[in-house]
DNA sequence: TTTATATCATATAAATTTGGTAGGATAAAT
DNA sequence: ATTTATCCTACCAAATTTATATGATATAAA
């Protein structure tokens, strides 16, 4: 399952999205629309903007704004970003690869066969961009 | 991620599956092949055995050995059991359903779709029984 | 009948992750 | 100056994860 940091990540950048024009959109508004909780919300917009997702305007109507193009965001960037690893296992995973510790050959491994499925399963849906999630 | 438990119950099932005809098969065996902590994976066996998954044997010459046939046991229950839900959020999972708390309406929510339409991809893979996955 | 081999059950514990909160510094508009 | 914001670090409680410990119970075999 996602953290809730992850699905508060989601939301608020489709939030941005959906409300793109206002631009730019503090804190306080996206965490009184959506209910996250405020301070919590903060922290996850400064991974974002750190991670070149959202810039910031600071002081008085100040905000975030995308920095990217949204059409150009995917979900699985923002897992990645927040919560790390799509795959299920890290010995199949792409970005967050990890040695499997208890498995003698990686190369016969029924088991990795397995998530490697679904991990390719996974990717092409969660890599639609916020643009394509609000049109769904 | 999927847990280290949920792992270790799927590595144990494949290696009884494959060496079902000395059942039964102890833990102690199991622990020393796969390289799982003993007591760890006794409380894991136990939870198998409550599931009704396997069955057990105590005494000396006893084990654990199937009690559905394991083409009727899916990767996807091994991990309903262990870690719960396959969905990667919870108002979209078909066996852990819970509502969405900062959603207004999960009828057109757009976030909601995109983790129905990847469960729905997860689903048929993570359906593939202990005799498929051993096939692989 | 003792011994060795097992499961069964419950409790404990350390480490990590999760889901926040607090306080204050800094920056900009009014 | 005041208000509205972001920025930054640190902290914190609760839950979860990954085990370990202890002992009871059951069975086979010597």
């Amino acid at each position: 399952m996602l953290s809730k940091r992850a699905r508060y990540a989601i939301k608020a950048l489709l939030f941005l999205y959906e409300n793109k024009e206002k631009t730019p959109i503090s804190a306080k508004l996206i965490s009184e629309n959506e209910n996250i909780p405020y301070k919590f919300l903060e922290n996850i917009l400064r991974e974002l903007r750190q991670s070149k997702i959202l810039k910031s305007e600071r002081g008085a109507g100040g905000g975030y704004r995308f920095s990217k193009e949204p059409s150009e965001i995917t979900i699985a960037d923002i897992i990645r970003i927040i919560d790390g690893p799509i795959a299920l296992i890290p010995c199949v995973s792409l970005n967050f690869y990890e040695k499997c510790d208890e498995c003698d050959d990686e190369a016969t491994c029924k088991i990795k066969k397995l998530f490697v499925q679904l991990r390719t399963e996974m990717l092409p849906i969660l890599n639609k961009s916020l643009v394509e999630v609000e049109r769904l």
